[in-house]
DNA sequence: AAATCTGGCAACCGCGAACTC
DNA sequence: GGAGTTCGCGGTTGCCAGATT
């Protein structure tokens, strides 16, 4: 079915909005409510395509619009809603009071990606490094603008400036905001401003390199492991950590204060002092122990897996019942894009023989294990505790 | 002081789903 | 049930501010 235009556009003024504009679209909107966009600039006299007046309207002029920083418990939860999600902003936005998709996305896309895009995934014709260097290498000077970051920082230090030659508040009243207005993205903590920091220094200068080590606790434990003693907790099972298995279900479920997020990595100290090396330790059950170099090597003994999907989370399954010796020791990944999932199945599967026909194999015995409740089929227990572990891992491996 | 360059963000575009007649 | 219309979403574009050369 063909889509017709939403409106002629002939005639109609494109660009910017100006403050004249949205105080007529603003009064009309209060005065008639939302909605019938296509016939609302006619009826309000505006010039404008309805889809513009609604995206004007959507992103910029509702009152509940939530102004200023995006904070940093905004933008983990960004980060952990988009490792689930996927760039389904409007879906992260609804868990963002106040925040719109196209404000979430704008974020994202020049906040956030950025920073994941250090960490990215190599292609296909990159060989997989013997060491996953963390740090990056400083870039060839540019000319040009700094980062806006670095920008703020200055400003901080140098005293805020005034902007200018924004457009005015077309009138006093409270509840019109100002037509596009500067929006300072100030950075409301000093986890964050020294993440920013780190960042801009990274990119502005030679890096040493040094060890990054962190350890995979199971039920929220952390588990020092590594040669310095210094480890930071990754995201554990909501379910605590039960004997004989663990799985990680989508990120909402997660427990915030277990979960990593990528600024932990990035304000943790380790990383500043790395050498690139990220020397992973899992303690699943006490027994015993697994010990993966990232990027470099990757054991798996016991029946357990390890996925580190991005530096931002990595999840970890121990086999529990059957599912021994897949190749795809994980299940699922917590991060959906592929810049940002650095999937071990594509590197370390190799290595072990891994090929096409093997993860089909392992699809349909994860299917299997999953459909091998006590009763035998879904539902016939209604979930219990039990079933809840695979209850997560199969709707996240639905999702991936 | 001018030119160059880049990041950030507002706005646009096109598609598909949902809705209406 | 089908055609037309509206809405909402995600990707992309282009303007602008301002640091650097």
């Amino acid at each position: 079915m063909g889509r017709a235009p939403c409106c002629e556009k002939v005639g109609l003024k494109r660009g910017r909005w100006t403050a004249e504009e949205d105080a007529i679209l603003l009064n009309y909107i209060k005065a008639n409510g939302e909605g019938h966009w296509r016939s609302l600039p006619k009826n309000a006299g505006l010039l404008r395509c309805g889809k513009s007046c609604r995206l004007r309207w959507v992103n910029y002029l509702r009152t509940d619009l939530k102004r200023g920083n995006i904070s940093t418990e905004e933008e983990d939860v960004i980060i952990k809603l988009h490792a689930s999600l996927g760039n389904r902003w409007s879906l992260i936005a609804s868990h963002l009071p106040g925040r719109t998709d196209n404000e979430i996305k704008n974020y994202w896309n020049s906040h956030l990606s950025r920073k994941f895009d250090t960490f990215r995934r190599p292609t296909n014709d990159e060989p997989l490094p013997s060491v996953m260097n963390l740090v990056k290498v400083s870039p060839p000077k540019r000319k040009g603008r700094t980062s806006r970051w670095a920008m703020k920082k200055n400003k901080n230090l140098l005293g805020q400036k005034k902007n200018p030659n924004k457009e005015i508040n077309v009138n006093s009243d409270a509840a019109l905001p100002p037509a596009t207005p500067p929006v300072e993205r100030e950075r409301s903590s000093t986890a964050k401003t020294s993440a920013e920091e780190k960042e801009t220094e990274g990119r502005d200068s030679t890096a040493d390199v040094g060890i990054v080590s962190f350890s995979l606790g199971k039920g929220g434990g952390t588990s020092p492991s590594s040669s310095n003693d210094q480890s930071i907790p990754l995201m554990s099972s909501p379910s605590g950590g039960r004997e004989g298995g663990t799985t990680l279900g989508p990120l909402e479920s997660i427990d915030e204060e277990l979960s990593l997020t990528f600024n932990d990595i990035l304000d943790s100290p380790l990383l500043l002092e790395s050498s690139g090396i990220m020397n992973t330790s899992i303690e699943t059950s006490g027994d015993h122990e697994e010990s993966v170099a990232v990027g470099s090597r990757l054991e798996r003994k016991n029946g357990v897996g390890l996925e580190l999907s991005s530096p931002l989370s990595a999840s970890m399954c121990v086999d529990g019942g059957g599912i021994a010796g897949s190749s795809t020791g994980g299940w699922f990944s917590c991060v959906e894009e592929d810049s940002v999932n650095w999937d071990w199945e594509d590197h370390v599967g190799q290595e072990h023989g891994h090929d096409q026909a093997a993860e089909e194999r392992n699809g349909q015995e994860m299917l299997a294990w999953l459909w091998e409740s006590d009763g035998g089929e879904w539902g016939s227990q209604s979930f219990g505790e039990v079933d809840q572990e695979k209850e997560n891992a199969m709707v996240a491996w639905l999702l991936s």
